[in-house]
DNA sequence: CGGCAGTAATTGCGAGCGCAACCACTAGCC
DNA sequence: GGCTAGTGGTTGCGCTCGCAATTACTGCCG
């Protein structure tokens, strides 16, 4: 069966790995966020931001890369920073040699947030994803995923 | 290595499987969604409506069990079917049985905007998606996601 | 029958985010 | 040097969504 442009349907097993996708990430997302809420008061998405802080040289990040890094909007990441900075978790530093531009910076504060926190988050993380698949599952899952993103940036690339 | 609390850090490939879940969910809608749009002027969203509609008998349904089939609010639900209802694309019937609940509708028209845009959305699916990925990854794919839904339903289970 | 707990959908409100417009600044070209 | 194109970050605005409160109704229990 095909539709009117001769494009196939797709069947079961497609719409299924579909599917499974769409609801496998919505219900993950919320459930983890409840449990981080709950038991540490924080968002997944701001632990995000101090995590991506903390892997870096002296905890400090280009605004840019950061927002790159952690899937959002420039203006998206500003907002979001507000916030952190506003809670005292992290500072903005002007870059020295190019005025234009912003250091996101994790203060002490924020990286002991960050410790208080890691732990509980991973545990959820293991229970939730990590811990119910074999190594093989998690590195198929991995590459059929990385396949799916490879390409597929946002940059707009019609060329007829 | 180990957290405080004694349970293992993220070892590289768990962490790869966690973010390429976080980065393709991510890039994949952005890019259907714009695809979509650009192409049919409709959302990835709205269009799952009508798709879910479409697929039960008379395109009829309970505005409760469609909320659950998108993996959406009630409130989320009753605003989104706003837009349809004013764009003439489902309307509601009161439930004659049961006069609290309503049932949300597809109209002709709903159903013509659906075959319209069908063929587009499938197309982009597979471009981005499914044709990507072999039969078996597809098959390990779904049931590797469905592992990790299953029993993460946000329904509260805190018995000590 | 009368009251009351439970349920279906909607509405008020606020959080989070992206796009487009907007500074502030840099860099290259004359 | 001065003008212009381009870049990094922030702000105005609007959209989507979830939670909590609300409305309208059902169904049960005395």
């Amino acid at each position: 069966m095909s539709t009117a442009r001769g494009v196939p349907w797709l069947d079961d097993i497609e719409m299924h790995a579909w599917r499974s996708l769409l609801r496998a990430h919505a219900r993950l997302l919320a459930r983890l966020d409840a449990d981080l809420q709950a038991s540490q008061g924080i968002s997944v998405t701001d632990y995000e931001v101090l995590v991506q802080l903390s892997e870096e040289e002296g905890g400090s990040m280009r605004m840019s890369e950061l927002a790159d890094r952690l899937l959002l909007s420039p203006s998206g990441l500003t907002r979001r920073l507000d916030g952190l900075v506003a809670s005292g978790m992290v500072e903005r530093h002007r870059c020295p040699t190019d005025r234009r531009g912003a250091f996101a910076v994790l203060t002490p504060a924020g990286h002991a947030r960050l410790r208080a926190a890691a732990p509980d988050h991973v545990d959820h993380v293991r229970r939730h994803f990590v811990d119910r698949l074999s190594r093989k599952q998690l590195e198929a899952l991995a590459d059929a995923l990385d396949r799916v993103t490879f390409d597929n940036v946002t940059t707009e690339s019609s060329c007829p």
